[in-house]
DNA sequence: CCAAAGTAGTCAACCAAGTTGTCTAAGCCT
DNA sequence: AGGCTTAGACAACTTGGTTGACTACTTTGG
């Protein structure tokens, strides 16, 4: 019986292709999963470099190279912390909201799409269960986000 | 709401890492994700580096750099295909064979434990559920193993 | 049957995306 | 105040892949 980390690993690669493969059609920079989870994560809170590492599963080096990347692309800008001369918040512009509500539309067809293929019930199921164990074997504090090869 | 695929990263790096820090305190060889899933692949059946790299989804050369090191560790040993020439089969040595026991048990641990969080009727729904899609998705042929991030 | 096209494996150069280590400036805590 | 911690930046390095080129062998089609 093959391990379940395998098929997750096999789902998560044909569902990423898949997007990947239509959104390239759209024809915008060379966006990574990792630039869509910043989206989604800044949309939620306003959050520094250092979070969005914490959040992604990397180092601080490796996540201020995303931002940097989507600064550039502008897709994000950095405005000063309130109270930390240190720290700088990273947040959205509007090509970056754009970026995720196209992204979005098509997760949510991808979505559809298995839905389709294998039942609504059952994919409930699966987002369910996935989310039960996350929480049961971390509590509140997440796993990286990046699986690791 | 999150989308899936989010949901498996996230999953299959809690399982992973779990499976590593078990693995760790034996202390073997650094094996990654694609060694053991090199090690399944033999099992089932002879391979050359060249079907290697395409189960595993990166390219010949990548393929044959992981069969380098199982070799210098003596987890396989190639020996000569019958009729080309050119090709080398990889096959699994005793060493290779005994690893893929104790994956075994320790992925059949981890499992035990998600089904006890989760209840093993959803854990069985999450497997065929993803074996479907899969199938619906690719036909026989399956999309690469290595989670592209 | 032979020539052209294709394939397995190897070598080498390169690249992407992380890592560790170091440093400065700023904050926090008794 | 003084000592520890932290955000962010810079640099050197590592890892794990890529592309490209080449040889030896295999397959295919006129």
């Amino acid at each position: 019986m093959e391990p379940v980390p395998m098929l997750l690993a096999m789902t998560y690669r044909a569902m990423g292709d898949q997007f990947h493969d239509r959104l390239r059609q759209i024809g915008l920079e060379p966006l990574r999963p990792a630039h869509g989870y910043v989206f989604r994560f800044l949309k939620e809170k306003r959050a520094t470099t250092v979070d969005i590492g914490q959040h992604l599963g990397v180092t601080k080096q490796a996540a201020a190279k995303i931002v940097n990347e989507l600064d550039d692309w502008g897709y994000v800008l950095r405005e000063p912390h309130p109270t930390d001369k240190r720290a700088q918040y990273v947040t959205l512009t509007t090509k970056g909201r754009d970026y995720l509500k196209l992204a979005d539309n098509l997760w949510s067809d991808l979505e559809n799409e298995m839905a389709e293929a294998i039942g609504e019930d059952t994919l409930a199921t699966i987002r369910q269960g996935l989310a039960a164990y996350l929480r049961h074997v971390h509590g509140e504090d997440q796993p990286g986000l990046r699986p690791v090869w």
